[in-house]
DNA sequence: AATGAATGAGCCTTCATTCAT
DNA sequence: GATGAATGAAGGCTCATTCAT
């Protein structure tokens, strides 16, 4: 309680604003300007509230980062079984990337704002990768190491996690792509289960293809 | 002719130019002044030679992908076997990704264009899907399909078709990701032979293993 | 007693900070916020303690005047002798331009402020010149009366008041000009009284010389 | 001829307003909308032909005192008797300072800018300095160390040069003051030849009080 | 008595675009 | 066919000031 409600309004309705005008926009062509129109407050206020424009921009990033982290489902010990493992790091990684689209309107088009990011990596995207990121891969690396078994190559672990991670982030990449592929398909969204057991099942068959590989080497 | 000579070398080089300037910096953070200073015209150049703008952008975007599009490895015929052809297909499609890496300084960081695109789609996205992407996913969805065998159920092609392509795109996608997580790793382009082998090896595992678990149901 | 102390504190601590401030960047260039942040006081003190900014540089402008004012020598009695009467009238001059070099940090170059007032007189001047330079003047005219003997044509009075003074004050005008030309010199005030003596010598013979000259008439 | 009319007309218009604009405000409070507007020319007008306001601002500067050095009644050769170069000399200085007052309105308050540059100084005075003022404040020294004969202490020299410009320069800095004092005078301008004659008189006599006590000593 | 969140006016600057030449 | 001077709209930001508490 740090702060009066009034004021932690104020903040919280330009964050709102925020997230939706950068996710439409992108941070060039987004205006303090509409910022602060969308959240009823004065022009100046993102410079009293953020100081500018980019910090603005960079708080609202980690915000939302740390936010959609949190609430996915938590990963398994790394006693348990690779193959439950990995099952919950899809979906935990799907729940990640798809959970605004289900719940509140500020994320429809959360996507945007990091792929402009990565279209244009600035020192919001070092922050990412290194607080959260960096986890999830090395996570990914060690489940894959566990089902590949004994004496994988560095490489070929690193692949296998890329081609996993790559599936998922299709659905999240490629949107707009394969919306206009497929208009008939339901959205990544709608079709998060189906979506799940596939990348998982066609993962497992992967690594397993690639496993009997290094052994009859 | 000289005069006609002179003009296409302007327009030309103002082409050139865009290019540079719209996949450093994005649609809006480019700035026609830079692109007509680069291209040595005058400010008004793009005005007069583009009508604007958005206009220059939507022809750059166009000549980029139909020159990259020409250079790659052409697909092999319906006849060839599913495996041959997906080799090819793999193939294709990193040449036509990381081609520019390779060759002139303009495409280093061209696939910003298209993310940016991506994030925001425009009519240029379409034009795009019309014209390029729906030939080339059904070229991929015949090739699976062959795959997986005849009465395998069209969702699970369009699945696996995406699993291959998000394996692929990954690499174009999440470059800045992969070399902030990796910073010893080699450059996609550079480990374009392994990584082909790999994608290869790890799909033709998934949708074998899809392939079985159809046929046991 | 608290509140009084208190309150007396913080407006005490906003008059250093305003001249601190005024004097190092001028009216217009002087922030409030800038001020508050100095004295340690709310951002809305200004406004608070003296309505608003103007009102604070016209109180911090008399009240520097008023204190240099009191601190120096003070003048002889009319029955003195001239010379007497001039030389101390040129110390008490000195004293009062150069007063705050000595002493606290808060005017080292307060001259800026003076001199902006001089640039864009407002009431301010009025007020100065009024209440402090009126008498100053009269004084220096009645000595150079006495000096010029009876029936000195008030031109002649006047326009050698106004060489002496114009002297002393070329030594606080243009200090930032002598700076550039000299850099080698001490500092005005470090030759406080090497420069009365001569001001009062080239002034005696300045005087002299037109004495004799109204006298041969 | 390198400009065309029109473009020599708006950029000249911008100068003349600009002249104006910064003299009654002073650089801070001076505004770029403001000069436009009198200049008859759009807001960006002032970034297009100066690049910015600090740009326009040393431009004008340097512009202002070019044109009245130009002016002026040119120096008596050094071989000349030195009374004759102190006339000459007082009598550039004043026509230096005062041309603008009889001539165009530019200048009615151009003293202004200078005091405020004096005030607070920038690279514009040390740009002044090295320009224009170093070559009078040596003349001057040559004049006044003829006038004391061979022999005569560097800091006599620099003091009797001071005491001189210090009395043309009073009627500069501290015109609103006199006026105040007596608002009976005629403007210094309008003295003009009356001062000149004052200085020059009050100034040898100075000059001679001086030489004859060095020489006594 | 004093605060600090919030405001609205306004400033400098940039940019795509136009138009006379 | 091409230029470059000039424009108008808009953007980020700063500042003195206000007002509820």
């Amino acid at each position: 309680m740090q702060h009066t409600n009034a004021t932690y309004d104020t903040r919280q309705r330009l964050v709102q604003a925020a997230i939706e005008v950068f996710a439409e926009n992108g941070y060039e062509a987004a205006t303090v300007r509409d910022i602060c129109a969308r959240a009823n407050a004065n022009v100046a206020a993102v410079n009293y509230h953020f100081g500018d424009k980019k910090t603005l921009y960079s708080i609202i990033f980690d915000e939302v980062f740390r936010t959609l982290h949190k609430q996915r489902t938590p990963f398994l010990p790394h006693t348990a079984p690779a193959e439950a493992r990995l099952e919950t790091y899809v979906r935990s990684f799907f729940e990640e990337l798809f959970y605004c689209d289900e719940g509140a309107a500020e994320g429809a088009q959360l996507s945007a704002m990091y792929l402009m990011e990565i279209a244009h990596p600035t020192d919001v995207l070092d922050n990412l990768v290194s607080q959260f990121m960096a986890r999830d891969a090395a996570e990914l690396q060690s489940i894959v190491a566990a089902l590949l078994g004994p004496g994988a190559p560095r490489l070929t672990i690193l692949n296998c996690a890329a081609s996993i991670a790559g599936q998922v982030l299709h659905y999240y990449h490629s949107q707009p792509l394969i919306e206009r592929l497929h208009p008939d398909l339901p959205s990544a969204s709608a079709r998060r289960e189906e979506l799940i057991e596939h990348v998982l099942r066609f993962s497992l068959g992967g690594i397993a293809h690639l496993r009997d590989a290094v052994r009859t080497q």
